[in-house]
RNA sequence: GCGCUCUUAGCUCAGUUGGUUAGAGCGUACGCUUCACACGCGUAAGGUCGCAGGUUCGAUCCCUGCAGAGCGCACCA
């Protein structure tokens, strides 16, 4: 028995040394398994495309979650024997890395990007990615990630950009993309649009005022937004409201805080009667419903009266003003006026933007836009019903199927996706302009084009990450071999922003799925039940937990009795708990194998599997019901069901391997009978091994610490040893 | 408004197509330096499976209603 098994397990010092042997193998990169003859040429293909990790920063225990559920398919899948390709990347996550690094600098040298100019602050933001991705990179391989380092990529490298550029050419051709002029989503605090999933209601006190625009408008209107009212153009009321019927189709004019206004009085049954006055005062360009009905009436979309910086954009007492402090003047002058009726506290759903916080401010604005509802030219049908295709015919199963049903309540809801951005970092829209005309795709060789200056929503390089990153648009083996891809790991919270997305990107551009099974997990939160979070100060980094009691306990900790789709909560106790075990593991292979090398007698064969003639009954029995658990564990495993595998696997170790087996066996060990002796170490042995593949999924480090000991061992690692089956 | 999920031991959660005494981890109490392991071993306490009906020979599991918690989408003038 080596030496090492006298010392409890230590992790620290075992995790990064195997982990070099793994990489130094070559084993990560199945081609290379082919190669060294562990696995068959001919072997069916299992794939996995790793969620890439935004360059913001530091993995979280969400990714530890992620990394740990992949890992797990992938080395079982690669015991058994597939060609097995889990492809590592990162992720440029344009707004939320470029709003940090803008952050960053404004803080050190108070300045903004525009003080930097593009180029420079292009740079900055590089080098900040490079060094986010040295740190997600040794945090991935630190959680034992078994990730073909070969195929790394980069949402924002050549071959990514090459298929961004390809597939925006396509949906142009296709008439899928277009540019327009329509009320976006503007985050004056980012300074660009961003989409409707990058939106997040926040719940805020604030106050219903009922007015009329002048003593001689003969309705009243009531508004939490004071200050847009000098933007209106038309009152809305329902048809049938009694109240209003004879004002329908009348205009007036009037001046409301300084500023002209006319106003049609429309009716549309989009107005609530029972909400205020039961009147609503449409101001197109700066409410999205106000600019539908508008629409359905003819009237003007041209009245801007709020412009980029949130600011006042008319002449006046209100010129200039910031939107809040138009609102007290607007309010001030209503009741010097005497026109103000009312003023109610009302709890309201403000709309701000995900990255920036900034306060959504609705304005209207030529942009890029990808269009759900237009029939594909030659395909007969609309992106929105090819989204929804491949998941009604189970060509695609969410995992756990009742996402199937918030999927569908999504894409029914969905509007058209505004695609473009006006920040620098991400893919430059591929669209080139002189004059009238337009390029789209490739840059043209003549002089005179200038590129569109904004950049594409970064949900549109990773919606084609499954095949961008196995060489697409290129006709590549890894492309023919690989794709589709065989799972889709992730959290529940991005299901619409890059699910969807990677189904309606692929369906389009291959006519295909993006991956045959979609597995959520959820949330990761904290012993309290809290979301984790750097202002709660609640985080735990999954590198500090590893190095405190191993990626092995850290691994089992996040996926034993951990459902998809449901939240969980860890605690360093639960990690703890996993470190206890995996010495636990250390104890009984360091009694197995005493008992082994006493036992032995010079036979050198012993150890491979004898026939069951060799075992008492009570040794027989102890391995038809460890066939029975390989099998359970196995079914498990292929039924996405890890955290009951992991807990089985955990059980049998601890409470029946060691408490029952070993014990029981103690007497017959130290014995006098010596076929007895021999029989039943070669029993714990075998049973050991067993173990050991059964469990290094779950915790690949101390099973193949340990393997490396095993005179069972018929491979150079573990993570390429043959997968047991209860058959043999 | 539309839709989804959850409610099982003090806490956190499992419970694999309804079937004999409902499980785990942590925690708690008591006892063990027993020659693999104190990162351990042994023993014990602890649940009318949210409530009310229904289907069934039989329900924690299926159906209906109610109550509570959480979440998504839309709206919020």
């Amino acid at each position: 028995m080596p030496e090492k098994f006298l010392k409890p397990y230590d992790p620290a010092a075992t995790e990064s040394r195997i982990y070099a042997a793994w990489e130094e193998s070559g084993f990560f990169n199945p081609d290379e398994c082919v190669n060294k003859g562990v696995t068959r040429a001919d072997a069916p293909a299992y794939s996995i495309a790793l969620p890439p990790p935004n360059v913001t920063g530091r993995l979280h225990m969400g990714h530890a979650l992620m990394l740990a559920v992949e890992d797990i398919f992938i080395r079982y899948k690669r015991m058994r024997g597939f060609r097995t390709i889990w492809m590592p990347g990162t992720d440029h996550a344009a707004i939320a890395t470029q709003s940090v690094v803008e952050k960053q600098i404004k803080k050190e040298e108070g300045k903004s990007r525009h003080d930097l100019g593009r180029e420079e602050l292009l740079k900055r933001i590089e080098a900040f990615a490079a060094e986010s991705h040295a740190t997600i990179v040794y945090q991935l391989k630190a959680m034992g990630a078994s990730l073909d380092w070969s195929r790394e990529a980069f949402t924002l490298d050549e071959t990514r950009s090459r298929a961004v550029r390809a597939v925006f050419k396509r949906m142009y051709d296709a008439g899928l993309i277009y540019r327009g002029n329509r009320i976006v989503n503007w985050d004056p605090k980012g300074q660009t649009t961003i989409s409707d999933d990058e939106i997040v209601y926040e719940e805020r006190a604030a106050k219903l005022y009922t007015f009329r625009y002048s003593k001689d408008f003969p309705i009243s209107i009531a508004t939490t937004r004071p200050e847009t009212k000098v933007g209106d153009v038309a009152v809305a009321v329902h048809p049938d409201d009694s109240r209003y019927e004879k004002f329908v189709g009348k205009e007036y004019d009037a001046i409301f805080c300084d500023v002209p206004i006319h106003i049609k009085i429309v009716a549309d049954k989009e107005v609530d009667p029972d909400f205020g006055t039961g009147a609503v005062g449409l101001t197109p360009a700066h409410s999205h419903t106000d600019w539908d009905i508008a629409d359905r009436h003819g009237l003007s979309h041209e009245v801007i009266v709020i412009n980029e910086y949130a600011r006042m954009a008319v002449t006046g007492r209100l010129a200039d003003k910031k939107t809040v402090e138009a609102r007290e003047a607007v309010v001030k002058w209503l009741g010097d006026e005497g026109l103000l009726e009312k003023e109610e506290d009302i709890t309201q759903n403000v709309a701000t933007a995900e990255r920036t916080g900034g306060i959504i401010e609705p304005l209207p604005k030529l942009q890029w836009w990808v269009e759900v509802n237009k029939e594909i030219p030659g395909r007969g049908k609309t992106l929105k019903e090819l989204m929804i295709e491949p998941v009604r015919s189970g060509a695609i199963k969410i995992i756990p199927d009742y996402f199937e049903k918030t999927y569908f309540h999504w894409i029914e809801n969905l509007r058209d996706w505004c695609i473009s951005r006006q920040i620098w970092y991400g893919h430059r829209i591929p669209v080139w302009y002189r004059g009238e005309e337009i390029t789209v795709g490739v840059e043209p060789a003549e002089d005179g084009w200038i590129q569109d200056e904004d950049t594409l929503d970064t949900w549109f390089s990773s919606g084609l990450w499954t095949f961008s990153t196995l060489g697409w648009p290129d006709d590549t083996d890894d492309y023919k071999n690989y794709h589709p891809t065989d799972l889709l790991e992730t959290g529940y919270d991005i299901l619409f922003f890059w699910v969807a997305r990677m189904i309606l990107m692929t369906e389009f551009a291959l006519g295909d799925i993006p991956f045959k099974t979609v597995y959520l997990h959820g949330l990761v939160r904290d012993a309290g039940g809290r979301k984790m979070s750097k202002s709660l100060g609640n985080n735990l980094d999954p590198l500090i937990m590893s190095e405190k009691f191993g990626a092995d306990s850290a691994r089992m900790a996040l996926v034993v009795g951990s459902t998809p789709g449901t939240d969980m909560r860890i605690s360093e106790d639960k990690i703890k708990g996993y470190k206890h075990f995996a010495n636990k593991l250390w104890n009984i292979a360091r009694f197995v194998l005493a008992s082994a090398s006493e036992q032995k007698n010079g036979d050198r064969t012993w150890a491979s599997a004898p026939e069951r003639a060799h075992f008492s009954a009570y040794e027989c029995e102890r391995l038809d019901k460890l066939d029975e658990l390989t099998k359970e564990i196995t079914t498990d495993i292929d039924e996405f069901r890890i955290y009951l595998a992991a807990e089985k696997i955990y059980h049998y170790v601890w409470h029946e391997f060691a408490d029952k087996i070993i014990e029981e066996s103690k007497s017959t060990l130290s014995g006098n009978d010596a076929s007895a002796r021999v029989s039943r170490a070669r029993l714990l042995l075998l049973i050991l091994d067993r173990v050991l593949r059964l469990l290094h999924p779950f915790m690949p480090f101390v099973t193949e610490e340990i393997y490396q000991s095993m005179p069972t061992k018929d491979t150079e690692f573990l993570m390429v040893a043959k997968w047991p089956s209860s058959a043999e």
